[in-house]
DNA sequence: TTGTCATATGATTAATTGTTCATATGTTCA
DNA sequence: TGAACATATGAACAATTAATCATATGACAA
C-alpha cells in the first residue's frame, strides 16, 4: 500500500495561504519573469523615464514598451505622471527593488 | 523633432547589468511565476517533503509535481535526498523564502 | 526474480503571452 | 484648426509552457 502522510499534510495545509493568494503571488512573479519588463524596471531603478527614452534605451518599439508598462502599472509596480505630451514612469514602491535585489543575489552567488 | 535624451541614456546604460544577467534574472522569476511551483515552495517552506506527499497536498498528479520539481531543481531552488524508494525535497536556500516573502508583502499591503 | 511502490521522463496538446502592425487618443504650438 | 509629437490600444501571429498520458527507471521485500 502507498505510504501515509495524512498527519504531515494536515499540519502543512493549515499553514498554507489561500489558493487565491497563492494565485496572486504567482501572477505577481510572472510579471517579473520577462526580460523586457525586468529591463524596464532596472531602467527606472534610480530615475523616472519617459516611454520613448525607455524604448531608445532597450532598442525596442514604443508600442512594445507601452504594452509592457501597462502590465507593470496594472500590477502596481510602476506609476506615471504626465508632463505635456510626455508621460514619465517610475517604480511604485520599494518592493520592486527588494524583489529584484533578492533575485540578483540568488543568481550571482553561485 | 523628437525630444532628446541621449545624456540620460548614457548614464543609465552604464548602470545596467549585462543582457545575459538580465535574462537570467527574468528566467529565475519566471520560475516563481507559476501557481503550482509557488505552492510547492510554500509546502517546503518549513519541512522537507516527498513527492507523493506534495502531490497529495496539492491534489495533483505525481507526474505534474515531478516535472515541476525538475524545473525547481534545475534553478537551484530545491534540493533532494533519497531514502529508500522515497525522495525528499527541500528548499535550497534562504533566497527562496526572501523572494516569496517580498512578493507576499507587495500583494498584501494594498 | 517478481511484484509493488516511488519517482522520472518523453511526447502531445491546450492555453498563455510578447511582439508587431496599424491605428487611435491626447497634447502642444503655429 | 491643422500638423507633429508622445503614448495607448486592438487584433493577429509566433513562441513558450504546464498538464496529461503512457511508460521507463530505481529500490525494496518476499
Amino acid at each position: 500500500m502507498p505510504h501515509d502522510h495524512a498527519a504531515l499534510l494536515k499540519h502543512i495545509k493549515a499553514d498554507m495561504p489561500t489558493d487565491e493568494l497563492l494565485q496572486d503571488l504567482g501572477d505577481l512573479f510572472k510579471i517579473f519573469g520577462d526580460t523586457t519588463r525586468i529591463k524596464i524596471m532596472y531602467a527606472l531603478y534610480e530615475n523616472e523615464m519617459c516611454v520613448c527614452a525607455i524604448a531608445d534605451l532597450l532598442n525596442m518599439t514604443q508600442s512594445a514598451i507601452s504594452h509592457q508598462l501597462k502590465v507593470l502599472k496594472a500590477a502596481n509596480l510602476v506609476e506615471s505622471r504626465r508632463d505635456g505630451k510626455t508621460i514619465y514612469y517610475r517604480l511604485a514602491d520599494e518592493h520592486v527593488k527588494s524583489i529584484i535585489a533578492q533575485g540578483y543575489e540568488h543568481i550571482t552567488e553561485k
